[in-house]
DNA sequence: ATTAGTTCTAGTCAACATGACCATAACTAA
DNA sequence: TTAGTTATGGTCATGTTGACTAGAACTAAT
């Protein structure tokens, strides 16, 4: 018969119990800044409420259950923290250096998604969960800095390339707010002319008739978007 | 006391048991075709001892060492299988579904490695490791023809767009070779002026003042690449 | 009602990159 | 010497990008 691991072992036997699997999400959203009013980028985070890392602020994320997909988990502890559904969910890395967590060895395998923020979620604000500026996180525990950086960069990585800033928006949307998207995640300013040329020779972006009032300025034209995500292996299945 | 997992544990106790953790890795090298002379792409695969799909063809891969990261696992078992060092380790994906093994739940994390063939390669074939042409694979065992096809995505974008290919190429090399490993990977055939052109833009491509004798014609010059591989989290030691 | 202020939107122009193609160079083999 | 082959440099039309101009369409202030 082979070795009998337990969850409550001793030093030795935990060096013989396979690492443990955790999953992980890195969750992006957009609020407008106090200061400025433009969006800018916001996270959620909980606290640690025990060892290691006690009352710093993590990632969300827990154990792999049984009877759950890997995306299936993600999706679930960031409707847990947020009370809020994802809108792009996606496979990030899988993370296994050996000192992640220093008292037994973790494999983290990490998701990121974009939800837009309602009211609910900033209600589901408590002292364990609280939304941070993207760019103004202080220490964070084990190596989620780290995750959060990567995950940042992918995120600008795919709103250069792909098609994926309408996943931070609602349905309906002016051309200036998904610059504004662009500006906020690549953090610079652009041309709102050559902007509109570009977005706009996107076959997946779709004019509506509708316009948005309200602003002290002519009303700009609302648009919409009518792609698909994915490209991931989960995703595939609908190419 | 928490529950109990022994490795040779019944069916219920099973369920109970957090999944399982392997390391797989999608091998990619370029021999001459055997009737064109051309460079193709080639996989070594391994034959299953043991059920579930016994005699099937399947990724090189096992399970993670408690004392090794994952990356290092992965060219541990790409040694193994090969003999051979990877010019280039790069994490594919992690693998969760629910009904991948029949018997247990995995989860696979997975690279893909470029390396250059050797005679060696060659003889560290046997009857349980064999080399196959990636574009003529038969059903292999678990998900692992999704996994070859992400992978191979995954090789044709990274060629389209980053300089990868160099890795599947030793250190001096004529612009003609560079083209037919990007005309093999990406199946298509490319103007070869132009095909210069762009990539005697990129900065990281080195002349030397070698030329490559013997072929029946112009003899080319021999270039050097000085690029650095990477963009992963765990390869972004060297900037 | 007029005007100033704002953003929206269309367009121009030069710089640059890309794909199709042509011409010459430099070797080998007959 | 010549034919065959690939290597290499170049041209040209087309498409894309960034900088910029200007008018359109609204609100707010006068």
């Amino acid at each position: 018969m082979g070795p009998v691991y337990t969850t409550a072992a001793n030093v030795s036997e935990r060096q013989l119990a396979p690492p443990s699997l955790a999953i992980s999400t890195v969750i992006f959203a957009l609020r407008p800044s106090e200061r400025s009013g433009r969006p800018t980028l916001w996270i959620p985070l909980v606290r640690r409420i025990r060892e290691p890392f006690k009352g710093l602020w993590a990632l969300p994320g827990g154990p792999l259950t049984h009877s759950e997909s890997l995306q299936d988990a993600a999706s679930r502890n960031l409707r847990e923290t947020t009370g809020l559904a994802p809108n792009y969910l996606e496979q990030l890395y899988a993370f296994g250096g050996l000192h992640r967590s220093p008292s037994q060895r973790v494999v983290s395998i990490v998701y990121w998604a974009l939800v837009q923020p309602t009211e609910a979620a900033l209600a589901d604000e408590s002292e364990n969960v609280r939304w941070f500026r993207a760019d103004r996180l202080g220490e964070l525990a084990f190596d989620h800095n780290t995750i959060i950086d990567y995950a940042l960069w992918r995120l600008r990585n795919k709103m250069a390339y792909g098609s994926i800033a309408y996943h931070l928006l609602g349905e309906y949307f002016t051309l200036a707010q998904v610059r504004e998207v662009y500006e906020a995640v690549l953090d610079r300013e652009l041309d709102p002319a050559n902007f509109r040329r570009q977005i706009k020779a996107a076959p997946e972006i779709e004019e509506t008739d509708q316009y948005l009032q309200g602003g002290k300025h002519r009303p700009p034209r609302l648009y919409r978007f009518t792609g698909r995500p994915g490209l991931d292996p989960d995703n595939r299945s609908t190419p």
